[in-house]
DNA sequence: CGCGAGTACGTACCACCAGTATGTCGCGGT
DNA sequence: ACCGCGACATACTGGTGGTACGTACTCGCG
């Protein structure tokens, strides 16, 4: 049974529409507009997965919110998770700013790494931020894709900060050691953030997680100026 | 337009199928009929969300594994997320007794936190538990319920390695911050154990992770048992 | 200035999938 | 013996991500 070569019916588009952000100069309004558009769906997109979660946002209604259709959408997206991908790099991006600027200034490395925590608890009760980089992140990108995008943005900044504090000390650690060290922190930063995001009183958690980190800091800052060893395993300890 | 009483048509039942598994020992054998379908509609929800994931894995794919058909499901479960909390809960049950396990014999703290250490780098390497619950089990059932359940199981065996560890100093905390303190080392456990199975040689990771964990810990030792003061905020650093 | 080509969308359609409404069978209590 | 209800099975629906294809507008080139 051939297909009644479904009538394709009159495809009438919509009308011609505004466009959609001005300055027009040269060099190509043509490129601007389209742009803008993406940008637009990036804006819409941000807002709508931080309010819904990934899964309880359509892309019917992103491209609503943005004013185009589903066409604009898949010229400039490979699909859903690649405009996901969008939104979690541009979130990471301000983040990583955020916490560069607030390091920028210090040279101690105590007082770095102070700073840099305050700065990540900062940017870590953003709701964009926990939720489409800690939240979702992981689940929707995979893993893998995660640490990739991760690798050269926030986590960025913590194994500079760990790094700093680490080559404080007398010792040399080779790169593997203190990659190993800056996720273990990356990870306690991120929990920490978030036990202070959920809290009826983030204040007083963002004073007691500054407590907690700092006493551990404090640890470490104690085994570094005495030069202790850093041992090969757990099973070296007295 | 009234709709045309579309013909339900015979409703043929399945072939009566053969009981789906023995001993219909007194005591009803109806119900225990009953569980082993629960039971298998958890394995094999367990299996398939272990290796696509909670969005790659259909109920479709799910009752055909599990042999029944989505009324089965639907019978025992409220929906797709229920059943994957049934999965977390199983899959964090059994974590949190092996935990448990490894920690019973040991009495002084620091060992115990060890042996705990390395527990939680067993079970972390897991692929059901790195999936169900670290990866995805936050993004699909939503911080607070994922918490909510999380309290009572491996995370409440943190707790307790870090409540020796702490109540080892000579001063006492809140119940509060230790929450916080556990809260941050289950993040960097977590974490860790990422780390270590993401590696390409997992027994060279996992050692410079103990290393590493071990290092903080004797950390926290040598304040421990110096009777350091636990500094209300970071400011009170010398 | 004309025009061909390609970009930047718009429209219609499909496959799939979570969830629902409704049916049926047989165990188990009476 | 019987019948109520638990334990499923079946058919169907709305919504959603993705695709195929069509069109208008712009830009560069002759």
């Amino acid at each position: 049974m051939p297909k009644p070569a479904k009538s394709v019916g009159k495809l009438v588009p919509k009308v011609p529409k505004v466009p959609r952000v001005g300055v027009p100069g040269v060099g190509g309004r043509r490129a601007a507009f389209s742009a803008s558009t993406k940008r637009d769906l990036v804006d819409v997109a941000e807002r709508l997965f931080t309010e819904n979660g990934y899964a309880g946002t359509s892309l019917d209604s992103i491209v609503a919110g943005a004013e185009v259709t589903k066409g604009a959408l898949y010229h400039h997206f490979s699909g859903k998770q690649a405009l996901f991908e969008a939104v979690f790099e541009r979130v990471e991006r301000d983040a990583a700013e955020r916490i560069q600027a607030a390091l920028g200034a210090h040279a101690d490395p105590w007082e770095k790494s102070l700073a840099g925590l305050r700065a990540f608890l900062d940017v870590v009760q953003e709701p964009g931020y926990r939720r489409v980089v800690i939240q979702e992140g992981p689940a929707v990108l995979g893993y893998e894709r995660y640490r990739e995008l991760e690798e050269r943005s926030t986590f960025a900044n913590v194994l500079d900060i760990v790094q700093s504090v680490l080559d404080a000390g007398t010792w040399r650690l080779d790169e593997e050691m203190k990659q190993i060290f800056a996720r273990i922190f990356f990870g306690a930063l991120a929990t920490a953030g978030e036990t202070v995001s959920i809290s009826s009183e983030p204040e007083a958690a963002a004073q007691r997680v500054e407590a907690a980190i700092g006493f551990m800091l404090s640890g470490f800052q104690v085994l570094v100026e005495n030069g202790a060893d850093l041992p090969n395993s757990l099973a070296d300890r007295p």
